[in-house]
DNA sequence: CCGAGTGATGTCATCTGCTGACATCAGCGT
DNA sequence: ACGCTGATGTCAGCAGATGACATCACTCGG
């Protein structure tokens, strides 16, 4: 048995969502979260690089799976395509944790801090992406729009997707935008691909 | 006279962005900043929110602009063609600020605080533009997703902008970048309008 | 089996951002 | 002259975050 009780940094975890839900982020302080947690203050910011990043520390294997999608992509898949292909993995993995993602979210929403960690978190995965897209041999700007339009539409399937308890389907819901957003993206005179009118 | 020097928000502001620049974002003290503009570090907490918040109530008159733009385009011009010209109308507004923005961004992007700040503030314009867009009759999501184009070709012209000295004309570069963005998200199976395989 | 080293944790001190409560005082209107 | 208002100052205090150092079970070489 070891000096201490194993998994503290679980703990932690468990003991910061929880307080976030049961009264808010703002009205959480660390010394709470890891007197619950059976632990120090100090203990908190050693696995934790601030109060906000327990709420996002899981991210990075959604960021891992984004990446590699789109590494293994077919290699003549559209720039677009293979970025969605990317999102769509990062979504397929989230409705495995509905529940959490939605509490999660919750959380997130009912605090500008949050919101503002939460959008760092997906411009780096554009960022990412776009690095990616780059290394299949997309132009650099192509990469960074592509991979700014496959996050976009991340964003508001995402929003769709919690919003809605019916639809369950968050992949095919970011199909579904990718569509729309194509519609809305094509230009006015349509019938003329590639053609453009930015007056 | 006053019982105070004049304008202590100005002060405020000026001390802070040279101390900024001077030493850097993170190592500058609030009470070193309203020091050197003759005010206690209350004073500061009076005017700006916070401390990052001096880079950003200027961004007030880049929201209002945009929004009249889109509220003031042609009726009949398409969702995304409104939104663009919402942006390139801000743009413009950056342009004429050239020198300045040019500092603020080398601010910005030496700082992950600042940064997660900047998104959110861009996001704030997104929910905006998309707001004007519906109040023009746009569905819901087709405003929202119109709204997000419009600002990654923002985001994408401005990096372009700031990062190249050579190219001086920032909503030209918007135009150029939508351009691209239509290209790159044009379905691969060109001249078919509409149809998808997001697979 | 022992002693040195390692790694996770605790303790303590300190900074800094930020906020509430209350005091001060010039200028303004009546 | 009087009181109100609004911008500022003063003071006290909390919470987030970090550095320095102590502690102690566990491990591994001898």
């Amino acid at each position: 048995m070891g000096r201490w009780e194993p998994d503290a940094r679980g703990r932690l975890e468990k003991a910061a969502m929880e307080l976030y839900v049961e009264r808010g982020f703002e009205e959480t302080t660390v010394a709470e979260i890891a007197k619950r947690a059976g632990l120090t203050e100090r203990t908190f910011f050693r696995h934790f690089a601030d109060k906000r990043e327990v709420l996002f520390a899981g991210a990075a294997m959604l960021h891992e799976v984004l990446v590699r999608t789109v590494d293994d992509a077919p290699p003549d898949l559209a720039p677009v395509d293979a970025a969605m292909a990317g999102v769509v993995a990062g979504g397929a993995l989230i409705q495995e944790r509905r529940a959490f993602a939605r509490r999660r979210y919750e959380i997130i929403a009912a605090n500008a801090e949050l919101q503002e960690r939460e959008l760092i978190k997906l411009a780096s995965l554009s960022a990412a992406a776009a690095d990616a897209l780059r290394r299949r041999g997309v132009a650099d700007h192509a990469a960074s729009l592509a991979a700014e339009v496959a996050i976009a539409v991340f964003r508001v399937a995402f929003e769709r997707w919690v919003a809605d308890p019916v639809h369950l389907d968050l992949p095919a819901l970011m199909g579904a935008s990718l569509d729309e957003l194509r519609t809305v993206t094509a230009d006015s005179g349509a019938g003329r691909p590639g053609a453009t009118a930015a007056s």
